[in-house]
DNA sequence: GCCAACGTTGGC
DNA sequence: GCCAACGTTGGC
C-alpha cells in the first residue's frame, strides 16, 4: 500500500483551516463531493495516512494554508439521504450509496502559499491543480512536487 | 452512444 | 458578476 499525496480544495466560507482544527481530534468528515473522478480518489487510491495539502478555493486568497493526513478509509456520504441537505442525491439509496468520502486530520498549519506563487514556479508546472481549465476538488500531487512544495513552505515569503 | 443544452467550478 | 472550461443530463 503506497502512500500518496492530495490536495484537496475547501471552501474557506464553508469549512476553513481554522474551523477544522476546532473540530473534535483537527478531524473533518470530507462530506459533500459530487464529481465522480474526486470520489473515485478517495475510494480507490487514498489510504489513510496519505499526505493531504488543504487548499482553499473559491475566495479572495486562494492557496495551500495547512498539511493533513487521509484519516479514515473511504465511507458512505450521509447528506446523499438527507432531504434537507444540499448535497442530497434523490438517487442514492443506503443500499447503493453513491457517494462516499473520508475523514481528514490537519496536523499543522501552514503558511500561506497562494495560487500565483505556486504558478510561478516552473517546476510546477505539471500539478494537475494548475492544469488549464482544472476543476477538480481533490488532485494528486507527485512526490516530485510535493517535496518542492514543501521546500517552498519552509521560506518565509 | 451521440451531442446539445444546461449546470457548476473557481479564478479574476 | 463574468466567463472559460468542463461535467452531467436526457432526448433521440
Amino acid at each position: 500500500m503506497s502512500q500518496h499525496v492530495w490536495l484537496m480544495k475547501s471552501e474557506p466560507e464553508e469549512v476553513s483551516v481554522d474551523d477544522v482544527l476546532t473540530m473534535p481530534d483537527q478531524t473533518v468528515a470530507w462530506t459533500g463531493v459530487r464529481n465522480y473522478q474526486a470520489r473515485n480518489f478517495m475510494m480507490r487510491d487514498m489510504n489513510k495516512g496519505d499526505t493531504v495539502l488543504f487548499y482553499h478555493s473559491s475566495c479572495a486568497e486562494p492557496g495551500i494554508v495547512g498539511l493533513g493526513v487521509v484519516a479514515s478509509h473511504a465511507y458512505p456520504d450521509q447528506t446523499q439521504f438527507d432531504p434537507t441537505s444540499k448535497y442530497f442525491d434523490p438517487k442514492a439509496t443506503t443500499d447503493k450509496p453513491r457517494w462516499f468520502h473520508v475523514d481528514v486530520k490537519i496536523t499543522q498549519k501552514t503558511r500561506w502559499l497562494g495560487l500565483k506563487e505556486l504558478r510561478a514556479q516552473t517546476e510546477l508546472s505539471t500539478m494537475r491543480l494548475l492544469a488549464k481549465g482544472n476543476r477538480l476538488s481533490i488532485t494528486p500531487v507527485t512526490a516530485e512536487e510535493w517535496s518542492i512544495i514543501k521546500e517552498l513552505l519552509k521560506k518565509k515569503k
